[in-house]
DNA sequence: CCCGACTATTCAGTGTTACTATCTACTGGT
DNA sequence: ACCAGTAGATAGTAACACTGAATAGTCGGG
């Protein structure tokens, strides 16, 4: 991705990370790992962090501690009836979004 | 839009500006306008022309200063070539990104 | 003739977000 | 003892959209 992804990415990853943590729960190190696999290449350690903390301050999830047999326990992050919601508004937003571009980027053609 | 748009809106926003002077030159009052009816209802004035002066400033488009019948005089921007190859990076970046919510958004179900 | 409405642009200050870089901490292998 | 891999936290920075206000020109009505 390009360097104009840093900026497409504020809001939307937060979106892409709620939406994971709807069809299971994980833990930072995990969703990091998984979304390197995916192609987010360039998504930097620290920032999976800081987010599910603001996610947690908001109280989109909910948290357990899980103790790790390899290293540092583990937060488990779920999402929680809160974040479902949130995570529905965001859909809306998302798809509001799309049509708009679906319908310059046929137009630009 | 929810609140989230704003977040959302980051770095998209540039591009669909981009891919508006891509079919057609317009100036920052006719953007604003058109956005509006489009339904980016919250969007303020002044983001638009902040964003304007971004891109000349990064020598993705061209300006020509007209005057206006009504008012003072217009800014029109045109798309140059470096904008229009900075557009096809947006493009390509924001496949990547709708891909991945897609499968999300599906697999969510 | 002035005042409001519409057209059109600019700018200073603010909040949110992702990045960079660094630090802590636990485990297992050499 | 050291290092790689696992796991998380944090301080500082840059970019971007928003708010709110200022500036400036034209037109029609009172």
């Amino acid at each position: 991705m390009g360097k104009q992804s840093t900026e497409m990415l504020k809001g939307v990853l937060e979106g892409i990370v709620l939406a994971i943590l709807a069809t299971r729960r994980a833990y930072g190190y995990e969703i990091t790992a998984w979304l390197r696999e995916q192609g987010f290449a360039d998504i930097a350690e620290g920032t999976i962090y800081a987010l599910l903390l603001r996610i947690e301050q908001r109280g989109l999830v909910d948290v357990t501690k899980v103790p790790s047999e390899k290293g540092p326990p583990r937060k488990v992050y779920a999402l929680n009836a809160q974040g479902q919601q949130y995570l529905t508004e965001f859909w809306r937003t998302w798809s509001f979004l799309t049509e708009r571009l679906e319908q310059l980027h046929q137009g630009g053609k």
